[in-house]
DNA sequence: TAAATAGTTTACGTTAACGTAAAGGTAAGT
DNA sequence: ACTTACCTTTACGTTAACGTAAACTATTTA
């Protein structure tokens, strides 16, 4: 029976409440209220991890959305599973392309990171 | 001696021609000019595809910018080559981060698509 | 009792990353 | 000569994702 306030979540998560707040108007979140003040439960908190970890993969909040409301298939009908299953597959797509490029943009700093230190010891410091 | 147009590389990249100026507009890319015509070589090339592979990533175009002059250390001192070392760093941890984050993902997405594909069998659909 | 702290709504402002005309120049094909 | 297919610049428009300020309420704390 966790319990949440929103200035709580936005410390822990180091946003601010205007983004939490936000991220309700447009739907992504529903919290409780206890009178006016939102009450967060930890699906909420775990809703909100969801949608920052998106925005760190680069997803616009409307994709993070359709990919939480993956996981929540609830009462969907056989047509609608479908449609999911290719979402997911799109999804996964275009995840692997990501490791790829993660993949190739490391490669790139360490050779980077060596050249900068080659020329640090050409000129004698260290 | 590869030269492009840049209705070439916009084809090839998938993006407008409008993007490729922008690009210019805030000094990402300088291509050559025959006359008024751009006329872009493979450096400008590969620069290009860095910002996209960027942008794939999640990054902005001011991230984006930095990382690329990352790889063209020339005439930096000694403290520009430590701060570059350091950059790289910090790139490098942003970057496992995200690795972190889209293997949650895809286990996440192979929860899913296992719950969609029981939820299928049970309807008897396949 | 006054001030500090945390909450609320409403609403206009801002920035990045282009989109979308408008108005025109050049060069190849018919 | 004319259309088609490129290219150009200039400049205002748009969308997402909040920032920021105003004006207010409720609850602790000094």
């Amino acid at each position: 029976m966790a319990e949440f306030s929103i200035s709580q979540l936005a410390k822990e998560f180091e946003i601010t409440t205007r983004t939490i707040r936000h991220y309700e108007e447009i739907g992504l979140l529903s919290p409780a209220r206890r009178g006016q003040t939102r009450v967060y439960s930890a699906a909420d908190r775990t809703r909100l991890r969801l949608i920052l970890r998106g925005k760190r993969l680069g997803l616009s909040l409307e994709d993070s959305r359709e990919i939480i409301d993956m996981y929540e298939p609830g009462k969907t009908n056989v047509d609608q599973l479908k449609k999911l299953i290719d979402a997911i597959q799109a999804q996964r797509i275009k995840l692997n392309q990501q490791l790829d490029d993660i993949s190739n943009l490391l490669k790139d700093l360490n050779t980077a990171e060596a050249d900068c230190i080659d020329a640090l010891k050409s000129t004698g410091q260290k």
